[in-house]
DNA sequence: CCAGTGACGGCTA
DNA sequence: TTAGCCGCCACTG
């Protein structure tokens, strides 16, 4: 592993750990804020590995329209969704209620 | 080395 | 407006 690409996930981790409580985010937003625009997949992979290994709020990021995509590859199937819900983020189907409203750019509001 | 895949997003039809 | 295709970047088979 490469340091360019620890320092990527360094800073994916520290913006998803700047995430208030009951406010989301999406991967688009970081990876824009990163400087990786266009490669949110990048985003989404660095959580995939940082999942086990850091202790971050994954579940406050999700894709753009506020759908838990990722919501699998947690502790469990709705393990995502619960933890939402615990923090005060309504969900309904996989899918976070006034996403809008919830919504933490992270470029306008960390800036 | 080549092809397929994926926690996504933007553009085009 | 909704549905579908393509582009990004790294990993796995």
């Amino acid at each position: 592993m490469s340091e360019d690409k620890r320092n990527f996930f360094s800073d994916v981790y520290e913006v998803v750990r700047l995430i208030p409580e009951g406010r989301v985010t999406s991967y688009g937003a970081i990876a824009s804020y990163l400087g990786s625009k266009g490669s949110a997949r990048m985003v989404g992979w660095a959580l995939i590995a940082s999942h086990p290994a850091v202790n971050i709020p994954a579940h406050r990021v999700v894709n753009r329209v506020g759908m838990l995509t990722g919501s699998q590859h947690f502790e469990g199937p709705n393990a995502m969704q619960e933890r939402l819900e615990k923090e005060g983020v309504k969900v309904k189907n996989d899918q976070v209620v006034d996403f809008d409203k919830l919504f933490w750019d992270p470029a306008k509001e960390l800036l």
